[in-house]
DNA sequence: TCTATTTAAGACTTATTTGTCTTTAATATA
DNA sequence: TATATTAAAGACAAATAAGTCTTAAATAGA
């Protein structure tokens, strides 16, 4: 599995947040996140603290409370929640799982590998949460197995 | 991470394998497998079993017994290895997770993934046992965190 | 036939990830 | 000030992955 599931819940939370933005709300509940998408309410609550640690999300307690992305869906990368949940292991460590593998000390597949995994990296690089959020929207895409990015924003 | 260790150990067994391959040797016991690359005997020989169960490897009981690749190493890409033990789900399943992901009812970035996880896929495909251990041989590369492939071969 | 060597099978343990639950702290509002 | 609502913190449980150990079955060679 490339993402561990606290990542991918991560990434689904924050593309939600995304699509949210520009509803007039500044925080939103996590429970209203962890129903919308059906995920474990404690489980995301968990991985959001991850979140609002590494700076992406903000979050306020008591009523009217809840979280927020720290900045405008635009300038948030999806590498950056990659990052802050599952680290770089992914964009820097050996297919074979060899220590220092690198151009000095390479395994057999190092060149390949350094190629296809800098393919992933500018994947998650090169992508904002806005251009996902935005093209969710238009095109009607899934954020959880049934619904749609307009069915959440529409049912909350 | 991209593959599980067992998924690991048995590239790297496999590689040994192909870089023995060509020794005047029919099978190799799994315990110089293990020794070589420094890895658990009893993990490895599970590992080997779902190999030669994807009929990848060949196994000989008794005094003079042990494994073989059952094809020459030029005939075995690194993805049978990959999906004998890890299965297909990082080259079919969604990036986010979601349940049925693809052209039809694609996540936002289904079109993205779809894209990388090819070349993740054609990285696998495209690469023989052969070629990584012939490779490894002319480039003194390693298959242990302290050995390179020659020191392999000699020390058996 | 007997013994040593080797893989096969499977029970078992440990570590990690995933998920649940309870309590505490902050805060808006009545 | 009292109450309801919310995130934070952390204990706990379940599921999965990783690794260990023992016994059984096959086989070569003495």
């Amino acid at each position: 599995m490339l993402l561990s599931k606290a990542c991918i819940y991560g990434m689904r939370a924050s593309l939600f947040m995304a699509a949210m933005h520009k509803q007039n709300r500044q925080f939103v509940p996590i429970r209203e996140v962890s129903d919308s998408l059906d995920l474990s309410f404690h489980f995301l609550t968990k991985i959001l603290q991850q979140l609002t640690a590494a700076g992406l999300m903000e979050s306020y307690k008591g009523p009217k409370g809840g979280i927020a992305l720290s900045r405008p869906p635009k300038e948030i990368m999806l590498i950056e929640i990659v990052t802050a949940i599952d680290g770089d292991a992914l964009f820097t460590e050996c297919v074979l799982g060899l220590p220092g593998c690198g151009h000095k000390k390479a395994c057999p597949l190092h060149d390949k590998w350094a190629y296809t995994r800098e393919a992933i990296q500018i994947m998650f690089n090169s992508t904002s949460l806005e251009e996902l959020a935005s093209k969710g929207k238009r095109m009607n895409l899934r954020l959880s197995d049934e619904l749609t990015m307009e069915d959440l924003i529409k049912s909350v």
